[in-house]
DNA sequence: TTTAGGG
DNA sequence: CCCTAAA
């Protein structure tokens, strides 16, 4: 959630910019050097804008208006879907309760997603984030320790503002937060835009610049690099010496990060970009807001999977006739699903394991758009896709705890960790009498043991060939 | 759109 | 879990 941002607002060390200051002395031949420019300009307008927090300015109080109304709206929708809500909680039993909020709550992340995206002010945060600001450095901790703190009080008010549908009469708590926030970011961009145009336009900017003194150093050194050729041979050496200590940290070099840059960034490469800026190890040279979707940072998407109670999901996922009216919950979850998906990575239970089996059993492997949406029609973020992995997954180990079953037990243990015996006994089951394509081939060389052996001893690549062909009848 | 397969 | 090709 919105949370999570705030450790990089309130934490900035100070050691990055004096390393990034460094590093566009050295490496910002090219096109560094625009960047550091503006580094060196917003601290000012940083704390301008901080001012403009506290006194909720005149020119800010527009759109704080305007949030609210966004806001709003926002609540309007959440209304919407706690009708939803109630009407379930009519016939389902508490574990359906606990399977809707999972959902609705999951619907308050969208519900960020949507506003970070509509928030113009917070794509751009990372932009802001990477810069420090030496003398307004303090103010600026204490307001974000005072937004933050307002933010933990939403955060833990989210589910409560749900359970309390039909009592939630004006902007809700968090939504206000949030609007106070993106005014305050509002009234940031504005400012800095300001003030990037004043000093583009010359030194006619009266705005003071706290960094002028840090930053004249290195803004002589950048225009030296940048307008003197005859540095450049020099620099080119040592970039391709690697020497550079480089605040990018791309491991190959400054100019695999530009042809990275030139090339059309794929998907993944946006999002981990994002997610390398927003945990400050590579400082972002294009803007964010104009080049990448805003994507919620500090979610880890692999490592820590966000796993849910165990039991709620178990419990949840009994329930067969899931709950139509999430339909349009299904909808939106669609889109989320598609963009932050390795974020919701979550770790299978064994009840999910036991119901896959399940449906496996019952419709066959392959149709797995059927289990899906037969059994698994209430946990969402379970695609067909998934349950089919999952599938491969299992028997890969169930296979191999066979294998290495005889000649080491505990490494066979540490393959199938957690899956009980009769799980495992399905998923043999199963396999042998709905082999899956691919991984069928090491399934049934242990259970047609002489059959594949025989073949295997005979020949050696035309065998293989050959139970590839069979394999491909199998699934045609 | 669903499934298979590779990464 | 992600991506892509094929049906």
């Amino acid at each position: 959630m919105r949370m999570d941002r705030k450790p990089h607002l309130t934490k900035k060390p100070a050691d990055v910019k004096c390393q990034r200051v460094d590093d566009s002395i050295v490496s910002g031949l090219e096109d560094e050097a625009t960047d550091v420019e503006h580094l060196l300009v917003e601290p000012q307008s940083e704390h301008i804008s901080v001012d403009g927090v506290l006194c909720f300015g005149k020119e800010s109080i527009e759109k704080h208006l305007k949030m609210e109304d966004f806001s709003c709206a926002f609540d309007y929708g959440w209304k919407i879907g706690c009708g939803g809500l109630d009407s379930i909680y009519g016939e389902g039993g508490d574990d359906m309760k606990l399977e809707v909020l999972d959902g609705l709550l999951d619907e308050v992340d969208e519900v960020d997603d949507i506003h970070a995206a509509h928030d113009l002010s917070s794509a751009c945060e990372d932009f802001l984030l990477d810069i420090e600001f030496p003398e307004t450095f303090s103010e600026l901790d204490h307001i974000s320790h005072e937004v933050s703190n307002l933010h933990n009080s939403s955060s833990e008010s989210h589910s409560p503002g749900f359970s309390v549908s039909n009592s939630v009469g004006g902007i809700s708590e968090s939504s206000f937060v949030t609007a106070q926030e993106s005014n305050y970011k509002n009234s940031v961009l504005g400012k800095m835009v300001n003030c990037d145009l004043h000093h583009t336009f010359g030194s006619k900017c009266s705005c003071p610049d706290p960094v002028m003194e840090t930053g004249r150093h290195s803004k002589e050194h950048d225009q030296d690099f940048v307008e003197s050729d005859d540095e450049k041979p020099l620099v080119s050496f040592i970039l391709s010496n690697k020497k550079v200590k480089s605040s990018v940290e791309v491991p190959k070099g400054d100019t695999h990060l530009r042809q990275k840059i030139l090339r059309k960034p794929t998907r993944r490469y946006i999002e981990e970009f994002s997610r390398n800026s927003a945990t400050g190890k590579k400082c972002l040279k294009v803007e964010p807001q104009k080049e990448f979707p805003q994507v919620p940072e500090s979610q880890p998407w692999r490592g820590r999977p966000t796993k849910t109670v165990p039991k709620l999901e178990f419990e949840s996922d009994c329930e067969l006739s899931a709950s139509e009216p999430d339909d349009e919950r299904k909808r939106t979850k669609r889109s989320k699903m598609v963009c932050d998906r390795r974020k919701n990575q979550r770790m299978w239970t064994l009840a999910e394991v036991i119901k896959l089996v399940d449906g496996i059993a019952q419709y066959g492997v392959g149709r797995w758009t059927d289990i899906k949406k037969l059994l698994f029609a209430s946990s969402s973020h379970r695609t067909p896709v998934d349950l089919r992995d999952k599938w491969r997954n299992l028997l890969r180990s169930s296979s191999a705890l066979e294998q290495n079953m005889r000649e080491d037990e505990a490494n066979a243990k540490h393959n199938v960790r957690m899956l009980p015996k009769t799980v495992v006994c399905r998923i043999r089951e199963l396999a042998t009498i709905h082999p899956y394509p691919k991984v069928c081939n090491s399934n049934l060389s242990s259970v047609d043991n002489d059959l594949s052996s025989k073949q295997l001893t005979t020949g050696g690549a035309p065998v293989s060939s050959h139970r590839r062909n069979l394999r491909r009848k199998k699934c045609n």
